[in-house]
DNA sequence: GTCTATATGTTGATAGAC
DNA sequence: GTCTATCAACATATAGAC
């Protein structure tokens, strides 16, 4: 019997790929448990209710936010920063085609309820805005933030547009337009 | 005894009403007939499934899409014909701010079950992105469609990020700049 | 066409043995 | 900590009287 499972953890990442692909209404808590192969009536032990394991993966995505930002994160040049996320962005073109942004879609089905996850989802969106209006601000910028909106809009916005018509080379094409303007401006 | 009755029709608008404001997912057919003041049992009268009302509701988009793009059409100048959309939109920021885009949440929501519906919902962003290619095309630019496509996207994206932020000027601001953007293109 | 009542299935959550 | 069994609530959908 060991002192520590990895139970918690296989059912968060289990949970944040099934609240990915199929959305979270749509993800039982079954679900979740088959995947993770724990028992049903054991994920009670480690989440008081499904909100919790909602917040869990809410907090993972923001993990995995960060690190992706951290990741490109040189503190020589900011534009070059701003250009390795939407090259990361673009490296996953088709994945957000297939399955959709994980953020995106995050904020998009809590935007409604107005529970504490509804403002722990949007903080990943706002986390984003944060991070390039830095950027923005030390490549002088007076408008950093409204152009940080402006990426982050983008971002979203050709992630859906790529999967209303299923094509990944569109999304490409836009991400490497992004690229330019970032370069240009 | 009325021989036409009215009730399918205010079912339509109530389960479109309630699908924006809580999602599709969210929202029951109690829900739906109550709003509607329309028995549980009669909504069968109708609507075979729930899928069934969903359909009704996305081709019921699909009309408000067409009539909109429709009084933004004027034959002379194709630029502001674009212009005319985004001051529409402008318009109603508020309420994008509060409620979201009703077309960016049914296809966020539709966009992972792959029933007909999924197609029916991204339907109504393509009808975006034809009627702008053609604009775009009548301004002689070769590259009308990537415009449309991004111009589409950053309606969506910023929709997203004003929510997160939960500020409208911030959304009439970003598109100003689409306004002026399309107006020296 | 309209209603009440109910079948049928699923879900989140709990009880309690081990 | 882990499991089986199950509850209570709710959802979609149907049956059948009027």
């Amino acid at each position: 019997m060991p002192r520590t499972s990895d139970k918690r953890e296989r059912l968060i990442t289990a949970a944040k790929t099934l609240f990915h692909e199929q959305g979270l209404a749509q993800t039982t808590l079954a679900d979740i448990a088959a995947t993770a192969r724990v028992a049903l009536g054991n994920v009670y032990y480690y989440f008081k209710t499904k909100d919790d394991i909602a917040s869990a993966v809410i907090a993972e995505r923001a993990a995995e936010v960060r690190d992706v930002l951290d990741s490109c994160d040189c503190a020589s040049c900011p534009r070059e920063c701003v250009v390795s996320v939407l090259k990361k962005m673009r490296g996953r073109a088709a994945e957000y085609v297939d399955k959709g942004c994980p953020v995106g879609a995050l904020c998009q089905e809590l935007g409604r309820s107005d529970s504490p996850l509804t403002d722990q989802a949007y903080g990943l969106v706002r986390a984003q805005i944060d991070w390039l209006t830095d950027k923005f601000g030390a490549m002088g910028r007076r408008d950093a933030r409204d152009l940080a909106v402006q990426l982050v809009s983008e971002m979203q916005g050709v992630s859906l547009t790529a999967r209303a018509i299923g094509d990944a080379r569109l999304l490409r094409r836009q991400l490497d337009r992004l690229i330019e303007w970032v370069e240009t401006l």
